[in-house]
RNA sequence: CGCGGGAUGGAGCAGCUUGGUAGCUCGUCGGGCUCAUAACCCGAAGGUCGUAGGUUCAAAUCCUUCUCCCGCAA
């Protein structure tokens, strides 16, 4: 395979495993990634993970604003297969017609579930239980392309985005290359997907990272890991936002939801629709992330104990 | 100069408005109580109050500089 010639279109962390297993297996001609972006509060122009590795392999990279204008230079690039995952931006007909074993996707999810751009994070918060990886051929849609092959993985409990997301990144970066040699020579399955069952992660909205304490408990530590460790679940608590990175769900029988109803030493309960939410690792506002106790050493206690929270 | 929050023993905080002996909840170490304990009681160690300068008899506290951390916005 090292004679196959590759682009590789991608951006985030998710993606750079998937390049290096490329890198290793074939000839990467030509990496397409977002242009650098102004993070952060200093605006400090950053380079895309999948950048700065393609840099550190001495391959060219083309960081076009906008490809549906401007992809020339990917089709003067001689290339036998493209190869996306996570690249962020809508590819042109023109780009997906040009290669002639076609383009490539790996996609963090069963198809024709979650399409999008989040899909890591939906099925967590979701509870699904199980999730994994589909290869498949791009067409103009978004994650809509016949179906190569997909892996399944079952979420175990500890699971949240970090450790789905690097187990998804390395199962992707593997199947992948498992299934290049039948692309290659021609003999893989091509399966069209059932739009029927398609259902769709798009990116989290801000005002979804907000914890609903009505709700079910489960649905809420759902929501809690499927949201760590990044944008992270949050509430309000004396009017300031408390952003959540773990809690334990303890099934009992309630008077009222959304109320401190445990402070003590050791912890810091809320009441919810069906229990109480034990917090135990939080980011109070302006500051780093702490452990429960370390929360209640600082707080007296008493003046937060029966308080609403979310206002 | 985009907006705001923050920096005080090992951890989390109070004290700052109205300058005058370093405080609270924990942790650590020693001792006690107990069948026992992460529980309780007694005691101890541990802090240039982020940096640099200024005002003052006196600065954690007031003024100015810088650094770092956090959230928002991009």
């Amino acid at each position: 395979m090292k004679d196959l010639k590759v682009i590789f279109m991608g951006t985030p962390d998710f993606a750079v495993s998937v390049l290096q297993k490329l890198i290793q297996n074939t000839t990467v001609v030509l990496v397409v990634t977002q242009p650098d972006k102004y993070v952060g509060r200093k605006h400090i122009l950053t380079p895309s993970p999948v950048k700065v590795e393609a840099l550190k392999n001495n391959i060219k990279v083309f960081q076009p604003e906008k490809i549906r204008q401007n992809y020339d230079q990917i089709l003067n690039t001689k290339a036998d297969i493209i190869i996306t995952c996570a690249y962020g931006q809508i590819i042109p007909k023109e780009i997906l017609t040009y290669p002639k074993l076609g383009c490539i996707n790996v996609h963090a999810s069963l198809l024709p579930k979650y399409r999008g751009g989040a899909p890591i994070h939906w099925c967590l918060i979701n509870g699904e239980e199980k999730t994994g990886i589909t290869i498949m051929y791009m067409d103009e849609g978004m994650d809509t392309g016949d179906i190569i092959k997909s892996a399944e993985y079952f979420i175990k409990d500890e699971d949240n985005v970090g450790t789905l997301h690097d187990k998804l990144s390395q199962i992707g970066a593997q199947l992948l290359i498992e299934v290049l040699p039948s692309i290659i020579n021609g003999t893989n399955k091509r399966e069209k997907q059932d739009n029927e069952k398609a259902t769709y992660a798009y990116n989290i909205k801000r005002e979804e990272e907000r914890i609903d304490f009505s709700k079910d408990g489960k649905s809420i530590i759902n929501k809690i890991r499927g949201l760590n460790p990044w944008p992270l679940a949050n509430f309000l608590i004396n009017n300031e936002e408390m952003k959540v990175y773990n809690a334990t769900f303890k099934p009992q029988k309630i008077d009222s939801v959304s109320k401190v109803v445990v402070a003590d030493k050791k912890s810091l309960g809320i009441s919810c629709k069906d229990g109480i939410i034990y917090l135990n690792k939080v980011k109070p506002y302006g500051k780093k992330e702490m452990n429960i106790t370390d929360y209640l050493n600082g707080i007296e206690k008493d003046k937060i104990l029966n308080c609403k929270v979310n206002g």
